[in-house]
DNA sequence: TTACAGCCCGTACCATAGTACGGAGTCAAG
DNA sequence: CTTGACTCCGTACTATGGTACGGGCTGTAA
């Protein structure tokens, strides 16, 4: 087995060594063997799950989440099912994102279009509407 | 004119008190007059900037970008057209999360698909695919 | 006049996701 | 055998947007 120090995992997943270290305080990584001077020695596995968390991360998980869906994997008796359930909530809540920017998206255009170019900002109307209650 | 204190403006606004005391420290609202025992003294003008503060902040801008917004409007100089540039803006940085959105989305429910509900959790494709780099 | 709500201030704390710093020890190449 | 890169640790700091706390003063109504 080969084992890496914490700056070459680092390097391969594109991430900081104070993130790697961060992400090992609070259970994201478990705490790797040390070599006799306490240099931590990480394997393949490490680095897959590095690669997992940020891989997560992309696809809009917190680290609390990631942490969660990580437990699935450890503990026994969950099932394929329960992360497929996390991902399905996860594109529920992407949705309801989307949705909510669009709204906002159509307020702000109709807002942009109050707007006459030649006023000063001072009677701007699209400042006046934001002053409504 | 009749001036109130900072808890009937905090209600009014659906804040909290607190949260408008930050909002002074920050600059999002004007250091009011006080009275003698130096209680702060609101008139409808920071009501309305309360409010400003508020609805620009449903409309995706950050704290920062308010405070943009708001000295477009006491700066002399800016016109109209430069809020609405900053409405467009914002417009642009909506769609392309909105992209960015769909995107993950899509790749979460390809990643759905791979799922056998049978599995244990600790064979689950998702998860695996979850760990490549 | 007393009780209680409301306000004052400074400071600390919350979550989220890291990043930076400084002093000390270690490893490898020249 | 020295130099430079790397690692260790604990702690502090960043940004964002607030919230909470505690001790003390004020304002008002019974």
């Amino acid at each position: 087995m080969d084992f890496f120090t914490i700056g070459k995992l680092a390097r391969q997943a594109g991430v900081n060594i104070e993130t790697v270290r961060y992400y090992e305080r609070i259970g994201l990584l478990p705490e790797p063997e040390r070599n006799e001077s306490g240099y931590r020695q990480y394997s393949e596995e490490y680095s897959q799950q590095l690669k997992f968390v940020k891989n997560a991360q992309r696809l809009g998980f917190s680290l609390k989440q990631v942490k969660e869906l990580l437990s699935l994997k450890v503990i026994p008796g969950y099932s394929c099912a329960d992360v497929k359930k996390k991902a399905e909530q996860k594109i529920e809540e992407i949705e309801a994102k989307i949705t909510e920017l669009k709204r906002i998206k159509a307020a702000l255009i109709e807002l942009s279009g109050k707007c006459d170019v030649n006023l000063p900002a001072r009677e701007c109307r699209i400042l006046e509407v934001l002053s409504k209650s």
